[in-house]
DNA sequence: AGTGTAGGCCAACAATTGTTGACATAGCGG
DNA sequence: CCGCTATGTCAACAATTGTTGGCCTACACT
């Protein structure tokens, strides 16, 4: 139902794609030229026009990310914290399209607007049950799953775009050993001094 | 001794610096185009080169920042944290050179070049002392340090470049309130475990 | 007052960008 | 086998960019 009839030019189109997350990942939405993209997919800038419409929606196809949250409710509560940890620097080192939002978030207001929507659509209903537990106040979910967002993509800024050196060669276990109690306070805590 | 004799040009130069901060804080290094920031100061872009040489060393000079990091040894050990946290919001509200050095150096290898400067010549020493106390290695102190910058930068992203919103409206109370904790046991923990 | 120099503007260049249109070709359906 | 459409290439456009050189003006110093 939702895949359609295969069409001869899927290469071409995956090739675009995949050239086009590289270079968004490695130079930012700006600095990453069409011309460029289509030279790595090895083909005509004209044609990712053809299939993508322009610049823009080129991102925004490259950018469509889902974050593949794992059901918190199955983990137990006090260890919620180092799982989500876990998965997102996985996550990050295993898809650069995730450095490529990243970046172009910071100039680009599409970019942060995805950013955004991920947020909402992906983090807070995951994490919104798991702080109801902890904290009487529904309304609370956002402003932890902002937190967690602060620290993790902070992480991901210093660790895969900044390159800050003590962050980047650090293990990724100890870096997961350090956010972990972090993003469990942010979420469990009744308040923020509470542990 | 350090300053020169004053130049009848320098009130130009002033407003060319401002008006590049605002540009570099609002678009990035690329977006920001030195005819809008030479319109802005009310002025010809040629200016702008006479007296700043090209693009890149304007940016240089614009993002030319002094975190002004309190002396970390005068605060009580307990309240590092909140004091740290609390002092890089309130720089970061009221300087947008900070905001524009950040969204450069997501995508301007320059910018980033100037970040881990920032990182290692003000943050590390500063943190060092107190990291010392709690932990006996001391080559501990960058990869606190970064953690610290984690969770800093992270907060600053979410705040004032993607402008998450749970993030923009809280109050700034609030947000050191939560941040103080987290960087207090990157500094004074003794392992990733311990609180 | 006269002159040299610093401050400033205008026009223009070369390069690059996203984007478009016209034209070729090749493969599939009739 | 014929023709149509999808796939692809080439050349070029218009806009924007950083950057340069020439020229005018006004202030400062002798």
């Amino acid at each position: 139902m939702t895949d359609r009839k295969p069409r001869r030019s899927d290469a071409t189109r995956a090739a675009i794609l995949t050239a086009a997350r590289e270079r968004f990942a490695a130079d930012g939405y700006e600095r990453a030229t069409i011309r460029a993209i289509a030279a790595d997919a090895g083909i005509d800038p004209t044609m990712v026009m053809r299939y993508y419409g322009n610049k823009e929606k080129l991102f925004a196809a490259a950018a469509e990310i889902d974050i593949r949250l794992p059901d918190l409710t199955a983990v137990p509560r006090d260890q919620v914290g180092e799982r989500l940890a876990r998965h997102f620097l996985d996550r990050w080192e295993h898809d650069e399209t995730m450095a490529a939002l990243l970046r172009a978030a910071a100039t680009n207001g599409g970019a942060a607007q995805r950013m955004r929507e991920m947020f909402a659509q992906q983090l807070v209903p995951v994490v919104a049950p798991v702080v109801a537990e902890a904290c009487p106040d529904p309304a609370q979910a956002p402003a932890r799953a902002a937190l967690v967002s602060s620290q993790v993509l902070g992480a991901a800024l210093c660790r895969y775009v900044l390159r800050l050196e003590p962050f980047v060669t650090m293990p990724a276990d100890e870096v997961t050993a350090w956010l972990g109690p972090t993003l469990q306070r942010y979420l469990t805590a009744a308040d923020p001094a509470a542990r």
